[in-house]
Order: structure tokens, then C-alpha cells, then sequence
DNA sequence: CCGGGCATGTAACGCGTTACATGATTCG
DNA sequence: CGAATCATGTAACGCGTTACATGCCCGG
């Protein structure tokens, strides 16, 4: 049995949100999700259609924005209930450096360098929508704040740990 | 054009450290780099027999291991330079806490929970091969230490981030 | 001698990306 | 009017997991 697919939980989550069409579910899951979500296009919409079978979500006609009914709601909570898949891991990263004998050490070094600078400017791009939050306020407020400091915790951690690593690897 | 996958890096990057079978191979990959990387037989197999009709990896007869030859080894450095493979984040336990409204804050401090014992399970984990590979020393130490710092600092990070949460939850 | 670990493979399946096709609307 | 953006979809493809099938060998 496959890994089931979450794509339902994005889904119904955005919609949970507000109405919108297919492109703007996925404009949010990029700008909202985008740390620690995904979507494409070939996911969004045959999902769409399939909820709209199931009757989990409407659209008053073709060309409105999609919206969650009263039972999508209940199959998100639902849905959200069930233990979250994991996902084997594969960090490209990690691999190249464990076998970093064979590369050499200024490669590793640049590899270091490079994840430096993502981790850096990601713990920036958090600022923005952590100032936003915080000024809005609301329900959801409490909850988006989380995800956002598990953002930062994790950026600071690359950051020290590709500090420390190019400092033993004899930074030049 | 899909992802280019990167099993190839993995077993070429096992077999540069001793011949070993197949199974081996899954077992090294899986004991070894299991915190960051995973292969399944289904990719590893197949992944072999490419590798033997290319010439990277070679077996003296059918029942003997496999090992890589001087070809496989400049192959295995080739892939190494390539840019790692971005992954696109799905990471399941965000997703819940970010809709964690409709979730209810009990059942979010529950996922907090699972969450910071598994962080700090996965942190006393790295002890053992840490000291292993202390002792043992050796040119591929230095790296392996890199990819284990890596493991504790994000372990470290998700403790420090699901004791803030939890209590910013109103811990109960 | 039989159960469990070693060992090799393959078939089926689902997931997700990418690319393509198409059309409407908006704005300069 | 032409380009960019909004919007909806589909087809093809590769990746990776899971499950199944098979056989060997060793220790109790």
C-alpha cells in the first residue's frame, strides 16, 4: 500500500481559509505553505474535481471560486486527526557531504558556504510574514506563529551548524 | 523533464567504502545514512544492474559482491559535483499545526508532544556513532562528523522549538 | 528439519512533477 | 493590440514503495 496521499489536506485547508479558485490555492500554498508545503497544478485540480464529487467542496457555477461545504469541513478535521505520513528522507546535502572524501574539501566547503546563505536569507524571509501575523492577530494566529518559529529554530540551526562545519573543515 | 534521482550517488557512494552485496548495501544505507537517506530493494536492484552493464560496478561471478570499479569511482565523483536536488517540502506534522484551529489546541499539543520525543530520541541516537566514529578515526571521519552535527543541531532545534510551542499553547 | 536471516529480483501501483494546450482578462 | 497574468485542465513520465516470489544457508 502506497504512502496515501495529503494533497487532500492542503486542499481542504486553503479553501478552510477562505473561497478560491484552483490557481489561488495554489498561489497560497506557495506563499503561505511555501517553507514546508508543496502543491503543482496536476495535483491541485483533479483533486478539486474529485472533492467536488465527493461533495466536500461547491462552486455556485464553473467560474466561481471553489468553496468548503459543511461536510468538507468535517472531512478536514478528519483528515487532519490522522497521524501525519513521514517521509523517507533524502537530503542531497547530507549525502554529498558524508561522502566528501571523494569531492574534496573546497567543494564541501562551497557546498557548506552555499547552505550558509540559504539558511540565512530563509531566516529572513521569516520576518515578513511573522510581523504580519502578529499584527493581524485572530484565531489562526496562534497556530501560523508556530509553524513560523519551527521555520526559524531550524534556519538557526543550519546556520550554526554550517558555521561550525566550515570552521572544522579548516575554512579558508 | 523529472527529477533526476539520486540512488545512483548512494550505492556508487556505499560501494566506495568496501564491496558489498545488494542487500548489504540496503543495510549500510539504512544503519548508516538512515537519518538523511533511505533506498528500497525496487530501487537498489535495478540500480546495480544498471551500474554493472555501464561498467561502473563490476562482481567477479554471480554470487559474489559488488564492487566498484575505476570508472564507477570518477562516475561517483561526477555525481558528487552536481548540484543536490532540491527536494519540494512536504512535511505533514507542519501542515496540521498550521490549520491546528480546526485541529483544537489538545490535540496540537499532542502532535508537540510525539514531536519533541522524537527529537530528543533521534538526539541521544547520535551519540553512539558519534563516539564510534571519534574513535575510529580515519580520512572519511571529518565528513561523517559534519553529517552527524547536522542530525543534533536540527534534533536540538526541534526540542527547543516544541517546548516554546507547547508552552505558548498553554501547556497543560 | 525447520525457522530465520541472507540474497536477488520483479510486478504493480500511486504519487507528483513537468510540459503542453487552451482560453479569458487585464493593462500598458 | 500585444504581452503578461489569471485560470483550467490533461497526458506523459519517472520515481520510489510495497508486496510478492524464490532460493540458499546456517544454527538450534
Amino acid at each position: 500500500m502506497a504512502r496515501r496521499s495529503q494533497t487532500e489536506v492542503a486542499v481542504l485547508g486553503a479553501l478552510s481559509v477562505a473561497p478560491m479558485t484552483g490557481y489561488a490555492v495554489r498561489e497560497a500554498i506557495r506563499d503561505v505553505l511555501g517553507h514546508f508545503w508543496s502543491e503543482s497544478f496536476g495535483q491541485i485540480y483533479p483533486t478539486l474535481a474529485a472533492l467536488e464529487g465527493e461533495g466536500y467542496v461547491r462552486r455556485v457555477d464553473k467560474a466561481a471560486p471553489y468553496e468548503l461545504t459543511g461536510v468538507g469541513e468535517a472531512r478536514l478535521k478528519e483528515l487532519l486527526a490522522e497521524p501525519a505520513q513521514r517521509v523517507p528522507p533524502r537530503n542531497g546535502l547530507m549525502l554529498r557531504l558524508f561522502f566528501g572524501r571523494q569531492l574534496g574539501p573546497e567543494a564541501c566547503r562551497a557546498l557548506l558556504r552555499d547552505a550558509l546563505g540559504d539558511a540565512r536569507r530563509q531566516l529572513s524571509e521569516y520576518a515578513a510574514p511573522r510581523a504580519a501575523v502578529s499584527a493581524e492577530g485572530g484565531a489562526d494566529a496562534p497556530y501560523a506563529l508556530i509553524t513560523i518559529a519551527a521555520g526559524e529554530h531550524t534556519a538557526r540551526a543550519a546556520i550554526a551548524w554550517a558555521e561550525e562545519s566550515l570552521a572544522e573543515l579548516g575554512e579558508s
